[in-house]
DNA sequence: GCATAGACTGTACGGCGTATAGTTGTTGAG
DNA sequence: CTCAACAACTATACGCCGTACAGTCTATGC
């Protein structure tokens, strides 16, 4: 008979990259925690094992896709542009990356705590700042801060929880607000106050990380070697 | 015979915070991934379903560590200081907790998805940041921003991870910093460069802490109402 | 034609959270 | 003093998980 059993799953050998296509793409669709060997093998119609063959474990598995991320960052900026300008592009960059795979931002957490890949944007962040006029340690501090920013960014948008339905997102932010609504308001006037801000719905997350990036940048800029001296709260 | 098995272990009624206490006195210890059910269990001489008498189930659990941690945060700000500097002190205060509970900073992740009991700090947050000329709007995302600056700052001090030795993650760190200065120094001259702050030892945490706060401090004075415009790269 | 090595399967182990049902020890009413 | 009622806990079991270890195909080079 012909190679392939026809009637079944199409089975081409797997790869490396297959899997990780698949893994992101499961991961994405119903959440991390929906990402398992067993699951992803099923998936994959193969044996979980198999997945052994290319990946020595599942951590290697998740580097794998925090690879995959930060290759699709573009780590490239506007030479002409102005030193903020490029920061927050980079920024940006990095926020539309994490927003378009919903399991991201976790994904990233996990694998920071290994030797992590993103070289590449790293590099022009340094860069960036050093023409800022930051030195290396103050550079490498602002990296750091604005990587682990995006991912803040992500991560507080209200009510985001990759892998539970709209409906559910929505009941959840809904009760959240009625208890914050329904706190004594002698003892929590702002937070009552705040009920409807703190729980704001996806219509205004641009505003939310709009807001955040200003804030980023706007401390960057106060902190660079040159800014005025300003009036700080520092000891 | 005496009510007590005397040469066995003690064992009293449990309780709830009897419960979180050895909870979380495991998770500082070993890390959060050691604290299991069963472990959790048998470390307080019990069977595993014990504890679902006491929770509902793990996630409530780790919402009791998540009160614990935030009951043990001082909410309280000098009135008479200005409010860059009570902003500050709120700050401080919430990463001297993070830092003093090697494992609290996974566990705020975790338990932020639901509703999370911070409600005392935030509403002093608030007032500060009201008093501030802040709207409810940008008070709530400052406020959110604030907390998520503190998680950042303790879950990027190099080298965190609670739950190995300390040789462990001295090696570790090692071992990045090689394999940063070995990098194509044409290519990535200023990661090369970076390679020792970027992996810095413990010995200038107090740096890594002592700057981010500033960072976040000087953006939010710079959004403030009433800020001089400054130059900001905004659009 | 056949050994070899790469890619995969089969089976099993120990650990996890937890549903369900059964067992105690204490307590207050009769 | 008895005994039902209830709170607090135990026993057992289920279906997941990651993965160690050993076996089995299958394509390829000689």
């Amino acid at each position: 008979m012909a190679p392939a059993k026809a009637a079944q799953v199409e089975r081409t050998r797997l790869s490396r990259s297959a899997v990780v296509d698949r893994a992101l793409q499961l991961a994405d669709a119903e959440g991390i925690d929906a990402l398992t060997i067993r699951r992803l093998a099923t998936e994959l119609g193969v044996t979980p094992m198999a997945l052994y063959w290319h990946f020595r474990n599942k951590e290697e598995l998740i580097a794998g896709l925090a690879d995959r991320i930060w290759g699709e960052t573009r780590g490239d900026v506007d030479p002409a542009a102005a030193w903020p300008r490029q920061l927050r592009s980079l920024l940006e960059s990095l926020i539309d990356v994490l927003r378009s795979h919903s399991s991201a931002s976790a994904l990233l957490i996990d694998s920071e705590k290994l030797g992590s890949s993103h070289w590449q944007v790293t590099e022009v962040t340094l860069e960036v700042l050093h023409k800022a006029g930051f030195d290396a340690m103050h550079a490498s501090e602002i990296a750091r801060s604005a990587l682990w920013t995006g991912l803040m960014l992500v991560m507080s948008e209200a009510g985001f929880d990759p892998g539970i339905t709209e409906e559910e997102r929505a009941e959840r932010l809904r009760r959240k607000q009625v208890e914050l609504a329904s706190l004594p308001p002698q003892r929590y006037p702002r937070l009552v106050e705040a009920a409807v801000p703190l729980t704001a719905c996806s219509d205004d997350a641009s505003f939310h990380y709009q807001f955040g990036v200003d804030l980023f940048i706007a401390g960057v800029q106060a902190m660079a070697p040159g800014a005025l001296p300003g009036r700080h709260g520092g000891s």
